[in-house]
DNA sequence: GTCTATATTCCGATAGAC
DNA sequence: GTCTATCGGAATATAGAC
């Protein structure tokens, strides 16, 4: 059983996902609770606090989600990581840091320093699948790892803003052309 | 010599591609412009009336773009094209269905109609570049030319945001792998 | 076409009771 | 921890003079 709490960060990021951090306010997510908007200045003084506890909530679980994983293959752990953005779109949404990085100017500083840090984390981590597969020798790509790394992340973290606005929803095709494009 | 209307839109395409649709006001534009709000609403009745205007201002622009290179090769009109978003990610803006696709649901229903045909657009003329490019032998990729024109606008789309966040600016990078994997 | 002044709505935030 | 009630500020928008 989730607390309130628990719950407002969860439908927070979901607002956040759907429409951006400006574009919700507290009273989206009161009645939906069926909880008092002073209620959730109780838990979250400031949206900056909440906006905060989002992105911590997303590092959190790319963690365990990456920890989940580690006794895959590279080719699995990254099918699993696409998988993640196929269900963002699914959802029709988009993922946070697409959501943010384009408000960017408007967000204090300690989330955007949350944020850098999170962007950090996955590319470090993708970076190092890429590198590793390749040296087994199940990926081939030219370039560093960390060049292939942002083309990989670069190419499903936008499918799914363009998807949205196109209406288009075959993730297949995007999905098998990121794995032909590492394993020439 | 620019009509107030003209500076109001140019502006209003800077802000929005800065801090967002929802983030900025009236109030962003009248000082600077050294004109009052409610001149601007004079112009722009409603804030989204100048959001489709903005909208309409890039559609203009990109076929105006698009005709001005039609002398070029297939591989020089994509490298203009790409130098676009070099000119965006130096600005340290986004690009603007970056900026409007993660707001997508606040914004009135002309407006998202507007975005729908400028994204569909511009796929279209990549498409038709990497199709055009492919028969000539300039071009050497496997899969359909609009899912390669999907990972190279992704990945010049998204690179602008994530740059943002990372502080990191090395486009060429960028530029070179996406040049490498449509030549192999 | 631009101004001053103002209406109105919404949102983030707080005080104080329970 | 949640409620009622409300403050204060910001943002969209309008009325009417120049």
């Amino acid at each position: 059983m989730a607390t309130t709490k628990e719950k407002i960060v969860t439908l927070g990021d979901k607002l956040i996902r759907d429409k951006g951090y400006n574009a919700f306010s507290y009273y989206d997510i009161a009645p939906a609770l069926k909880v008092n908007n002073a209620a959730i200045h109780y838990h979250f003084p400031t949206k900056t606090d909440l906006g905060e506890a989002v992105v911590d909530c997303h590092s959190e679980k790319f963690t365990a989600f990456t920890q989940s994983i580690t006794a895959q293959s590279e080719i699995e752990q990254l099918k699993s990581f696409l998988e993640l953005f196929h269900r963002i779109s699914d959802d029709n949404r988009v993922c946070l840091v697409g959501a943010l990085a384009p408000e960017l100017p408007s967000l204090n500083k300690s989330m955007r320093q949350k944020l850098t840090t999170f962007v950090k984390t996955t590319l470090d981590w993708l970076t190092a699948i890429l590198e590793r597969g390749r040296k087994k020798g199940d990926f081939n790509f030219s370039g560093t790892a960390r060049t292939r790394a942002l083309m990989v992340i670069t190419n499903i973290f936008a499918w799914v803003q363009i998807s949205r606005i196109t209406g288009e929803k075959d993730f297949q095709a995007i999905k098998t052309a990121i794995l032909n494009d590492i394993s020439r």
